[in-house]
RNA sequence: UCCCCGGUAGCUCAACAGGUAGAGCAUCCGGCUGUUAACCGGAGGGUUGCAGGUUCGAGUCCUGCCCGGGGAGCCA
């Protein structure tokens, strides 16, 4: 099987390829078909004198989207985009397609979402679901490089994990379950388990969040550390995130390209990040004039700003304990002040990473239920691990739709993900 | 939930101050021997989101509803 992906290799060979028709344009008694096949788009010449009658016509009458079978000859060809193209030599048409959506011009956001199973065929979005791959796979192999294993957390749960966030109810056998907002908790049992763990998978908040920044349903990678304390963790999402970047410039130069992003920034995030607590950010902030005081969370106009102040990713850490979940280990010396840490990705990209240190001691956690108005029974388990051989240990959050955002410098996270799921939007 | 913007041909948009609904792309027909969202000529294509109101006359003004976008809040 031939992939227009790996066509330099067959330079000045016969090949036969099969792929949906991209574009085509003609000019007079010379045809150009661009094929794509899902590794990438080839275009093939057709002239007059080198092709059959049948094949020739077809190229000038056959449809955007249609699947063909492509006969020719692999040549080196500055003129092409890609730089091969395919001196055609027959041409069948498999399955046609008639009146194809979504045409060769621009598009609404509307009319490109509800086309999304259609729309991933084109070279933009092509580009940035195969970064998103890359993410993805980057990820994974950090962490299986580290000595972390996989152990992945359950999407249907009996309890909320930080209690505050809306949550999809689901009705299960008569009970009710939810989908899971976090596989953080099952993870610290796992850490106990099995040292160094990360659950990769969906997640699903129901907020009602109508931002460039928000989806219902999205993914994480969670790694969770036994024996790891805050600036430990902190020092692995640093050394993840300049994994992950690496990656991406290595292995998707060409989807990179398609997206016309800036390269140059990226190869800039390296080791070591800015890094400023809580504190100094509310100092920053109040500093231009924004209306914020000690105890308020970021907001999304104050994540910006924060997040293009550097040029690499920002990590904030020592936020109040109120503004985090009631898992967070607190400061010895100030109890108001969480072990925790969010880290903001530049160009204006704001919160990628959020972790920090788990609340080991078991009074202190019972307590802390209490504070947060939640029940007790559902966390017995939780609990659990606090009675048998509690450990230090800490971990974080990635998201990967924000991430694979900033990397490919896009607007709105709902195109980091194939099938995107917002506020009234569930189709396709 | 709140604020702002929008809904006109398959798609993207235009239509002055209320007076015959129009262009590009797509589709179909024709032309062009290297196109790069190719280009050039021609054709077909409309319940102006829905319901009501004002008016001699409504795409345009008013009221309600529906749908979408951007943002806020909330959150990762």
């Amino acid at each position: 099987m031939i992939w227009i992906e790996n066509i330099g290799n067959y330079e000045g060979k016969e090949v036969v390829l099969k792929g949906w028709v991209y574009n085509k344009r003609s000019s007079g008694k010379v045809r150009f078909v661009l094929i794509r096949d899902g590794t990438g788009i080839l275009q093939a010449v057709f002239s007059a004198q080198e092709v059959d009658e049948n094949s020739f016509d077809l190229a000038d009458k056959v449809t955007q989207e249609s699947l063909v079978e492509l006969k020719g000859i692999v040549r080196k060809d500055e003129r092409a985009p890609g730089g091969f193209e395919l001196v055609a030599k027959e041409l069948k048409l498999l399955s046609s397609s008639e009146n194809y959506p979504i045409t060769k011009k621009e598009h609404g956001v509307d009319f490109l979402l509800q086309h999304r199973h259609l729309w991933i065929r084109s070279r933009k979005q092509f580009a940035i679901l195969r970064i998103r791959a890359e993410v993805i796979k980057a990820c994974r192999d950090f962490l299986d490089n580290k000595g972390f294993i996989l152990i992945d957390a359950p999407i249907l749960t009996p309890t909320s994990c930080e209690g505050t966030t809306t949550l999809f109810e689901v009705n299960y056998f008569d009970r009710k379950a939810y989908l899971s907002q976090s596989g953080q908790l099952y993870n610290e049992a796992a850490a106990a388990a099995f040292g160094r763990v990360y659950c990769f998978g969906p997640t699903f908040r129901a907020e009602k969040s109508k931002t460039r920044r928000h989806l219902t349903e999205f993914w994480m990678v969670e790694p969770e550390a036994s024996f790891m304390e805050l600036f430990d963790i902190i020092e692995l999402a640093e050394e993840m995130i300049v994994y992950i970047v690496e990656r991406v410039l290595e292995k998707r130069k060409k989807e990179l390209e398609i997206l016309e992003r800036d390269v140059s920034l990226l190869s800039n995030i390296k080791r070591p990040f800015p890094r400023i607590t809580y504190d100094e950010a509310i100092k920053r902030l109040q500093e231009k004039g924004f209306k914020i005081n000690w105890g308020d969370d970021f907001g999304g106009d104050e994540e910006t700003f924060l997040s293009n102040l550097y040029e690499k990713p920002l990590v904030i850490y020592y936020y109040p304990a109120k503004c985090k979940a009631f898992y967070m280990k607190r400061l010895k010396e100030n109890p108001e002040i969480s072990l925790s840490v969010d880290i903001l990705a530049p160009e204006g990209y704001g919160e990628i990473v959020g972790g920090g240190q788990r609340e080991d001691d078991l009074k202190e956690l019972e307590k802390r239920l209490i504070e947060y108005n939640l029940p007790r029974e559902p966390f017995e388990w939780y609990l659990d691990l606090r009675k048998y051989g509690s450990f230090i240990h800490s971990g974080f959050g990635l998201g990967i739709e924000r991430t694979v955002a900033w990397i490919c410098k896009i607007k709105h996270i709902r195109e980091a993900i194939p099938f995107p799921r917002m506020l009234d939007r569930i189709y396709p």
